[in-house]
DNA sequence: TCGATGTTATTGTCATACTATTGCGCCTGT
DNA sequence: ACAGGCGCAATAGTATGACAATAACATCGA
């Protein structure tokens, strides 16, 4: 492996700097990268039995420490489970935590296919129109101000680096506004949605595009402040499917 | 601590036993669990920094092995973050990742409160709906026969356990017939909704609760089976929140 | 044939030592 | 008096080697 002194970095760091996170760099995450992508890439099928520690041990040059504590993190996000005489086994995806950030990374960095980005359109929709319609009932003007703002924002970005910044924000904010937990902990679903549609294509290039995806957004803002819920998950519809729908025909013009 | 031999295992051993999992029982998990409920309940509040390994290693009485271990479960799981010289520090909660089956489970732990139920009812609302409707445009006849089945079961389950477990089959048979694999992903979520709603009042001993449980949820199986997803929208609504409302209503009333 | 039993491969746990990182305070030079 | 660099020390990260617990499998016995 590549144990040399230039190590080089998984390429999850742009979706990282976007992100604005500062992933730690040591080797418990190397290997952890490295075994994750394996997984999920099908290099290890479900159900399978891994290598035994010691044969991981060879191949990645590591302490059992590193090993094992990389191994555990895989078994916290429900893609491996350990049994003593029996082995390590990845179990079936359905037990895979989706919502998970590494996880989701890792399907990403195998480029991820369409059916994959659907998917994920299809519960950010469920999700995130509730979301809306939750803040249209309950948002403080504050909030709604900050929507709006968010939205002048985007019009206004140059680069497709900046505008996904403040698209994210919106939707980070939108989950804030929803006062619900669980809506604010898949933010890192929406990320990752929104940098693989930006890397796709982004609507700062195309006037057009970009004035649609204001202006959805822009409804969806509106709606909020005038505690419309049924005009928010209209609108939020629209801003998710047609993001995606956006990528997708990209990708299909692509090929 | 409790090192004696009758060590008591943490309680979400009921919520285990229902799901038919196994979760195995070493130093590891113990570890886990304990610093995982210290967590959710506050008795670590967001962004305090833990005690540093040494003192957590007389707490606990294990060796650092397992110490590090359970803390990068936790770490994998969005609760915390470790840093030299600084210590391990508690993220802010719009951090901990709320899908995974644990952080859920220690939730639960410590009594739900009526708020949190609100809120998994809304995103079970938001997700399960879209996996209707889904499931409605694109179910197989087999999977809307299996659904129809399950309802029959709900109708005469016996025992309160019996009709959890038909329950929980046909939300899951929903989110496998969704085709979508993030909607098969929060089975944890449904389960643990339904473990504490049935724990706080099941239907199964009131005819009048059970005839309008059952009914819904054969209104959904019937719309997938039509192929109508807007019915099926409609009918998923209604069943979550009428299980909702009849654990929060009985919570009501106790209180 | 089947059931008890020992063997052994694999993960689980322990103990200890050393390394890397980084906040903080000291110390220096201006 | 102040700015900036420099090293100390506290903390997590890594390494190593040994032993314990578990459970599939082969082996033996009835």
């Amino acid at each position: 492996m590549d144990r040399s002194g230039g190590r080089a970095r998984h390429s999850g760091d742009l979706i990282a700097s976007l992100s604005g996170r500062n992933p730690a760099r040591n080797l418990h995450s190397d290997v952890l990268w490295e075994l994750g992508l394996a997984i999920v890439s099908g290099q290890f099928a479900e159900g399978e039995i891994l290598p035994p520690d010691s044969d991981l041990l060879d191949r990645f040059g590591v302490s059992r420490t590193v090993l094992r504590e990389a191994l555990k993190t895989l078994a916290a996000k429900g893609l491996i489970e350990a049994r003593a005489r029996i082995g390590t086994r990845v179990l079936p995806r359905n037990r895979w935590n989706l919502f998970d950030a590494d996880v989701l990374a890792w399907f990403f960095e195998l480029g991820p296919e369409v059916g994959f980005l659907r998917s994920l359109a299809e519960v950010r929709i469920g999700i995130e129109i509730e979301a809306a319609a939750l803040a249209a009932e309950r948002s403080a003007p504050e909030l709604s101000a900050a929507l709006i703002a968010c939205v002048e924002q985007m019009a206004i970005a140059e680069t497709p680096a900046e505008f996904a910044r403040h698209d994210l924000e919106f939707h980070r904010l939108v989950a804030e506004a929803s006062g619900n937990p669980f809506m604010a902990s898949i933010s890192a679903l929406v990320e990752m949605a929104l940098t693989a549609a930006f890397t796709i294509s982004s609507p700062v290039n195309d006037p057009v595009a970009l004035g649609v995806t204001v202006g959805v957004h822009r409804r969806i803002a509106e709606a909020i402040r005038d505690g419309d819920s049924h005009a928010a998950r209209l609108a939020m519809r629209d801003a998710i499917s047609q993001g995606f729908d956006r990528a997708a025909g990209r990708m299909e013009k692509d090929v």
